[in-house]
RNA sequence: GGACGGGUGGCCGAGCGGUUAAUGGCAGCAGACUGUAAAUCUGCCGCCCCUUGCGGGCUACGGAGGUUCGAAUCCUCCCCCGUCCA
C-alpha cells in the first residue's frame, strides 16, 4: 500500500510540465505545487487558518531535525502526531535534515553510519542516521517523510561531490530498507521520497538518480540545489535530472525558488517545489509583486497610499497602504510579518494556480514566454 | 542665595592630554536573503572635493579666553540644565 499515490492530469506537448493530483492520508494536492516553510511545525507569521483559509494550502513542509531537537519527536507523538499537535488537517512533508547537513556545517561531522549534529539549541551531540530520521518522521505522522541525504554546498569538487552521492545512494537503501519493515507495522504511514543529490556534475546526476530508481519510491526529489551556485546552473541541473525520474511519479525539487523561476522548474517537469523566500523576505522587508520585488522599507515608500500590488487581490493588497506597510515594518510590529508573508506566499501561490491551469488548458508554453518576458522587462 | 552633579555629532550615551571625525546603542539610508540556528545579517551614517587609496580640505564635544608641541579631555570666567540645602 503505497503512502501517496500520483495521476497525471494533465501534460504539456512542447514542455515537460504537468498538472496531478498527489492522494496523500490528509487530502489531495494538486499540482504543481509550492509547498509554504514550516519549519518548527509553524509558518512563521501566519495562522493555520490563514494558510487553510486565505492561501488553500494543501501540503506544507516542516523540519524533521528542528522537531527532533524540539519539542521531540516522541513527545509529538504521544499527543497525537504532528497534524493534531499544530493544528493542521492536510497535508504535511518534512525534510530530513539532509539541507541541515549543508546549513549547520560547522556543527555537524558526516560520518559513514549517519551525521552528529552539535544541537544549536543547547551544543548536546545527537546522531542522525538514515533510520533515526525515517523513525523521527514516522512519529511525526507525515505524509511525505524524505531520505537522509547530504547536501553539500557549491561549489563541490567531483570527488567529494561522488562520495557525497554515493553516501546519499548507500543512506537511501538504509532508510527504505528500514522504512519498509516499519511501514507494515503503522497503518497510514506516509511516502518515503529518495533524493538526487550529484552536484552540478551531469554523471553523478544520472548515477546518482538511476540507483535510486532501483527503490521504487513513490515519488523522488533532486536536492542540493540553490546551495550557492548561479541561477542558471540551478535551471540546468534540474533540467538534465528531471527527466530521469520516472514520469508517473511526482518529482520534488528542493529548495526553490524565485517567483519568476516557478514555471521554469514546472517547464523541465517538476510537480512540487518549496522555498523560505516567500516567508522569510517577507519578514525582512522584501515583497514579491507583479511589478518586481518591493524593497517596503525605502523611503520612497513613507507616503505612498497605493496597495502593495495593484494586480493582487490578498488580504493585504486589498486593505493596506504601501505607506502602512513601510509604517510596521519600521516599527517592528508584528502585525507586518503577517500581512507581508500572506502578500508573499499568496503571489507564489496565484503564479503557481496560473501555472496549472494553462497546462490544463494547454497554454502553458504561452504562460512560460510571457513569464520570460515579464521578467526580462523587470530585470 | 549656597552645595554638589552635568552640558559630546538627529536622540541616548562613552571617552577625561596625543591614530578621536570621536566606542556603543537607537533612529535614518541602502543591500542581502533559495529543502529557515533568520521578526536575521551586512554596509553607510558631520560637510565638501579627486568616483582612485588606512586620500585631501573644512567644521566639530555649551560660549569666550588660557595652559600645552598637542585639548572633548587641564585652568579661568560666563551661559544653561538637574538634584539637594536655604
Amino acid at each position: 500500500m503505497p503512502g501517496v499515490e500520483f495521476q497525471i492530469v494533465a501534460e504539456c506537448g512542447r514542455t515537460g510540465a504537468r498538472a496531478g493530483l498527489l492522494h496523500t492520508p490528509h487530502g489531495t494536492v494538486e499540482t504543481p505545487v509550492f509547498m509554504p516553510v514550516g519549519t518548527q511545525a509553524s509558518v512563521k507569521a501566519l495562522t493555520p487558518r490563514d494558510l487553510l483559509e486565505q492561501l488553500d494550502v494543501q501540503l506544507l513542509l516542516a523540519n524533521t531535525y528542528h522537531l527532533f531537537l524540539r519539542p521531540g519527536h516522541e513527545v509529538i507523538r504521544r499527543l497525537g502526531g504532528l497534524h493534531r499537535f499544530m493544528g493542521w488537517p492536510r497535508a504535511i512533508l518534512t525534510d530530513s535534515g539532509g539541507y541541515q547537513v549543508f546549513s549547520l556545517a560547522d556543527l555537524r561531522k558526516v560520518t559513514e553510519e549517519g551525521v552528529w549534529f552539535r544541537s544549536h539549541l543547547d551544543g548536546a551531540a545527537h546522531l542522525f542516521t538514515p533510520e533515526t530520521a525515517v523513525e523521527v518522521q514516522l512519529a511525526l505522522g507525515s505524509d511525505i517523510l524524505m531520505a537522509l541525504d547530504e547536501c553539500l554546498p557549491y561549489p563541490a569538487a567531483y570527488e567529494s561531490a561522488r562520495q557525497s552521492v554515493d553516501r546519499t545512494v548507500r543512506w537511501a537503501r538504509a532508510a527504505f530498507r528500514h522504512y519498509r519493515r516499519r511501514q507494515e507495522e503503522t497503518p497510514g504511514a506516509g511516502a518515503l521520497f529518495p533524493i538526487v543529490q550529484g552536484s552540478m556534475y551531469p554523471d553523478l546526476r544520472r548515477r546518482c538518480a538511476g540507483e535510486l530508481l532501483e527503490l521504487e519510491a513513490d515519488g523522488y526529489a533532486i536536492g542540493g540545489l540553490s546551495v550557492g551556485e548561479p541561477r542558471a546552473l540551478s535551471l540546468e541541473t534540474a533540467e538534465l535530472t528531471a527527466p530521469l525520474l520516472p514520469r508517473e511519479r511526482p518529482r520534488y525539487l528542493m529548495g526553490v525558488g524565485l517567483p519568476e523561476e516557478l514555471a521554469e522548474y514546472v517547464a523541465c517537469g517538476i510537480d512540487m517545489m518549496d522555498c523560505v523566500l516567500p516567508t522569510r523576505n517577507a519578514r525582512n522587508g522584501c515583497l514579491f509583486t507583479s511589478a518586481g520585488r518591493v524593497v517596503i522599507k525605502q523611503a520612497r515608500y513613507q507616503e505612498d497610499g497605493a496597495p502593495l500590488d495593484e494586480n493582487c487581490d490578498c488580504y493585504t493588497c486589498r486593505n493596506f497602504s504601501r505607506a502602512y506597510l513601510r509604517h510596521l515594518f519600521q516599527a517592528g510590529e508584528i502585525l507586518f510579518a503577517t500581512l507581508a508573508t500572506l502578500h508573499n506566499l499568496r503571489h507564489y501561490f496565484d503564479r503557481m494556480r496560473a501555472i496549472r491551469r494553462a497546462i490544463l488548458e494547454g497554454r502553458f508554453p504561452e504562460l512560460l514566454a510571457a513569464t520570460r518576458a515579464a521578467a526580462a522587462q523587470i530585470e
